[in-house]
This record gives C-alpha cells, sequence and structure tokens, in this order.
RNA sequence: GGCGUCGUGGCCGAGCGGCUAGGCUGGGCUCUGCAAAAGCUCCUACUCCGGUUCGAAUCCGGACGAUGCCUCCA
C-alpha cells in the first residue's frame, strides 16, 4: 500500500487562505506546475530558496510514494522591461548590451540555472518546457480567449479585457484585490495606451522594428505576453485542471492572477486546486532581487567569495540553513545565521555516521513508532521542514545515547529509526554527506587512524607532551579527535 | 494611497488559546590525564496599549515598527 494512503498531508492554499487536506484529482497521482526562472541572469540564492522550497515539496510527495508529474518551465522570452506592455524585451536589452544573440544569453544563463541547481543537489522536474518553444499553443490560447470574447485586439497586439473578464469572474480572487479598488487606484497614463483599461494586460505584443526576438502571428510580427507560458504550458502538460501551482510570493500578483483568467477564459475551468507560494528570501531585511543589486549569488556562497561571508559555505549547509525556516516565513541572510546552521548541519551529519555503529539489543526503551509519525506529522502540516528538524535532532540524541548504551533498541526498532532518520535527511530535506565524499578517502583514514595509534602508545606511556603535540598538530589540520569510551574517533 | 504579511529569549527560527519546538551561543555538572565529543542541566522569551477569557505569544481593537505586492521580479 502507498504510503500516500497512511498520512493526512495538509497544504496552504492561497486561493482559500487556508490549511486544506490534499486530495490530488486522480488518486496517486499529483500535477504540479512551478514558475521558473527567466533567464537573463545568474539566479541568485532568493531564487534558490524558492524552487528548493517546491524541490522538498516535490520530494515529500514523491516520498509519499505519489506519481508526480512536476513541470518547471523555463522563460526565455516576454518579459518587459520597464512598463509590462510598452517596454522593451528584457533578453533582448540584456542582448544589446553584450552584443550576443538573445538565445545566446537565454542559453548562457540556462546552463548556469542547471549547474547551480545540480550542484545544491536538486531533482530534476520531469518537463521543463521553454516559452520560445511553445509559441503556436500560446498562439492557440489567444485565439481561445478571442473567441470567447475575452480578448480584443488593438493595433496589432492583443490584450486581455479584465473589465469584461471580472463580470463573471473575480479578477482578484488568488491576491485579494477587486477591479473596482485598482481602477479607482490607477493614475491616469500618458494616452498612448491601445488598451481599453490599464489593468487590461498584453496577451500579444507587436514587435517594434528595432526589437530582435519576434515571431509571425495572426495579428503581427511579435510575441506573447509574459502571463502566457504558464498557461499554455501548463495546461499542455498538465490538462485544463490540476492539483498543485507554485511560485514564489512576488509573482502572486499579477502572474498568477493574470494566469487565472487567461485559464478561465480560454478553457472555462478554475486551472489550479492548490496554490502555493513560496516567500522570500531577504538581504540586510529586503528582499533580493537582481535589479536592485541586493543580493548574494550562489555560487558566491559556494567560493565565499563576497564580503559579507565570513568563509564558504557548502550547498548542503545551505541547503539546511533554508529548511529551517518554513517555506511561507521571510527568512534573512546573514553570515552569523549560516555559521549557525552549519554547526547543527554538522552534528546531524555526525549522527548519521555514528548511527551505522549501533547494534541491535534485546529491548528498546525509544519510543520509534511515536518519533517516526511525529517525523511525518511535521512534513504533514503543510511541509514544515523546521519541525522535521527538530525532531531529527531529538534524533540525534537518541543516537547519541543509544552509542552511550544508555538507552537500547531491538533490531527492528533499530532498522526502522535509521532507515525513517536516513529517509528524511536524504530523500525528503535533500541533504548530502559531504563527510563520506572526497574529504575522508581511505588513505587519510589509514593515516589519521595512525596517529591515534601513536598517540594511545604515548597517553599509556603517560607521554602526555607528546599525545597532545600529536592532537594539536591534528586538530590545526582541522581534523578533531574524540577520546570515547570505545576509543578514539575523529571527525574532519 | 490600496491590498497583505510580520514583530518571539544573546542570535537564527517554530508554535498561533492552557502542557511553554529545535539549532547556535553562554554557564554548571558527569565522563576524561587534560581537552574535545557526548549525556544531564541552567539562562524561559513572545513590540506597546486596551479588550475577550478561568486562562493569550496565540483571539479582537488600537498604536508603533519592519517588510511584500500594486511596474520586471523567485
Amino acid at each position: 500500500m502507498p504510503l500516500y494512503k497512511d498520512q493526512l498531508l495538509t497544504i496552504y492554499n492561497s486561493l482559500s487562505g487556508e490549511k486544506e487536506l490534499f486530495k490530488p484529482i486522480h488518486e496517486g497521482n499529483v500535477g504540479m506546475y512551478v514558475c521558473g526562472p527567466t533567464v537573463y541572469s545568474n539566479v541568485h540564492l532568493g531564487n534558490v530558496r524558492t524552487f528548493m522550497s517546491f524541490d522538498v515539496i516535490y520530494r515529500y510527495l514523491l516520498h509519499l510514494e505519489y506519481k508526480v508529474r512536476y513541470v518547471r518551465n523555463i522563460t526565455d522570452v516576454g518579459h518587459m522591461v520597464d512598463d509590462a506592455d510598452e517596454g522593451e524585451d528584457k533578453i533582448a536589452k540584456k542582448a544589446r548590451l553584450e552584443a550576443l544573440e538573445p538565445m545566446e544569453i537565454v542559453q548562457r544563463y540556462s546552463v548556469d540555472f542547471h549547474d547551480i541547481l545540480k550542484r545544491f543537489n536538486f531533482l530534476p522536474p520531469s518537463i521543463e518546457p521553454t516559452a520560445t518553444g511553445h509559441l503556436i499553443e500560446q498562439i492557440e490560447v489567444i485565439r481561445k480567449i478571442i473567441e470567447n470574447g475575452f480578448g480584443y485586439i488593438s493595433n496589432g497586439s492583443v490584450y486581455f479585457d479584465v473589465k469584461k473578464y471580472n463580470e463573471n469572474n473575480h479578477y482578484g480572487i488568488l491576491s485579494g484585490r477587486n477591479l473596482e479598488d485598482m481602477m479607482a487606484n490607477t493614475r491616469i497614463l500618458d494616452g498612448q495606451s491601445d488598451k481599453r483599461n490599464p489593468q487590461d494586460f498584453a496577451l500579444w505584443k507587436k514587435a517594434e522594428p528595432q526589437h530582435i526576438m519576434r515571431w509571425p502571428s495572426p495579428w503581427s510580427d511579435g510575441f506573447p505576453g509574459w502571463h502566457l507560458e504558464c498557461t499554455a504550458m501548463s495546461t499542455k502538460y498538465l490538462g485544463n485542471h490540476f492539483d498543485i501551482h507554485g511560485g514564489g510570493m512576488d509573482l502572486k500578483f499579477p502572474h498568477h492572477e493574470c494566469e487565472i483568467a487567461q485559464n478561465q477564459a480560454c478553457t472555462g475551468n478554475t486551472p489550479v486546486n492548490y496554490w502555493m507560494h513560496a516567500n522570500m528570501l531577504t538581504l540586510n531585511g529586503k528582499k533580493m532581487a537582481k535589479s536592485t543589486g541586493n543580493n548574494i549569488l550562489p555560487g558566491e556562497l559556494l567560493s565565499g567569495d563576497n564580503t559579507i561571508l565570513s568563509k564558504a559555505f557548502s550547498a548542503s549547509v545551505t541547503r539546511f540553513f533554508m529548511l529551517q525556516a518554513h517555506y511561507r516565513s521571510v527568512l534573512d541572510f546573514s553570515d552569523d545565521a549560516i555559521v549557525a546552521a552549519e554547526k547543527g548541519y554538522n552534528r546531524l551529519m555526525e549522527a548519521v555516521s555514528n548511527v551505522k555503529e549501533i547494534s541491535g539489543q534485546a529491548k528498546s526503551t525509544l519510543d520509534i513508532k511515536k518519533w517516526k509519525q511525529d517525523c511525518y506529522d511535521a512534513m504533514n502540516d503543510d511541509f514544515n521542514s523546521p519541525i522535521l528538524i527538530a525532531h531529527l535532532f531529538e534524533g540525534v540524541r537518541f543516537i547519541n545515547i543509544l552509542k552511550e548504551g544508555t538507552a537500547t533498541l531491538t533490531n527492528s526498532d533499530l532498522e526502522n529509526f535509521q532507515k525513517t532518520f536516513n529517509a528524511f535527511i536524504f530523500d525528503v530535506l535533500g541533504l548530502e554527506n559531504v563527510k563520506d565524499n572526497a574529504e575522508t578517502s581511505d588513505k587519510v583514514e589509514g593515516l589519521v587512524n595512525m596517529l591515534i595509534g601513536m598517540r594511545n602508545l604515548a597517553r599509556a606511556n603517560k607521554d602526555f607532551k607528546m599525545s597532545d603535540a600529536i592532537r594539536d598538530q591534528l586538530t590545526g589540520l582541522g581534523i578533531q579527535l574524540k577520546d570515547g569510551k570505545d576509543g578514539t574517533t575523529f571527525t574532519i
């Protein structure tokens, strides 16, 4: 029996503003769409946090043995520089600055994006469609919207008629706004717009002569509006009606609001059951953003090459740092905070190594069943990773007292515990044990053990000068010795 | 200006009506040749002012502060 039948997963739905029991449309299957990056520059750490939130959500759904189709797009056209509908294409502008073909920019930053995600141990999505690869589908969506009376053509561009849509639908349902307020609060624009109302948004935009990225359409040579791709691609791969749609909090309005309107106008369907929004990563208390320069790049974190960093941090430490906060909370990045996280992470990984040394006993003095369900309950409660981590640290304490012999576990409890502990750390949270990799090669281990032997000999002879010298020098190299009851161990 | 969110101990960060997560830091004890590690333990907090309640960090009202969206944004 699949695991999801035993676990009651609740998800906070941005649409209702409440936690709701998760029930997929087709039992056992989940369709999930997440808005991906616009590839016109390097992803910063804030972007990484959003995608990481959904990576963990994806991982947990998989862990619960759902069959998940996870679609995350790449936006390689369509976003404007200035006013949404009047400006020039963001990617085209960057291309001119660097004297490159637009698709060269796209390629460069797509590669960077994938490289970063790989280093941070992200699971790849099931499908990763690009906007430029789905122009036919987008044109088709526009055609249907016009057909259904919600789009109008103006001077070669096509706009979505928000006012018309709002007659029988609620434009603002997701972001808690209403059209009347928006109209009342809009300042009068210079009369150059082709739009009937300032709230109308572009479905297709006619390209100015100097605009490089352009495609033919029934209306003009131009390019698709920036909300359109997600509607076209989510519908194509997940259908008119699917389970989860995610993205950063900042996409809630207008992007996701417009998506709902487009879907509704196109198919007559509410497209999504559960809208999920991941909160921002801030730096100095302010949102990280490409445009303001208030950001830190993942690569800088890995290399330590940024003035606010005291040192380099591994991808896993970064992951751990981020997952110590709930995905719907704002998280502020600081060197102090990630330094503290690193220590906690190391302690967790230490326990992972230690658990292997524990052997089963005649009876159990710890309630593994309860602990295990506590872990699940945490994740079932809207993917509460910080609570999960708290329980994992209880697991760390378990491991330490088991090792010490003040608690015992039967073989089957031990196996169950170990399996669960590792599954949550590695499969669900996606952490990696860096120590298991490059650093501790067999040769290093052999060498250190040799030195430990020599030191123990010195200690037996009460030659503490010698033994301390060995220990201090190893400490200087970053190798820490720990004298236990059953001999000396070390960590790097 | 409109619509939201948040304000928790030295720091990070959960919780969101009673049983007062967790991590980091600091103190004590045990263990140890001494350390380290580990175990036990201590420091017990919820911006302010009112209200509801037997009881509020948690609900309601107000003030102050921070921040997000309303323009591309994860």
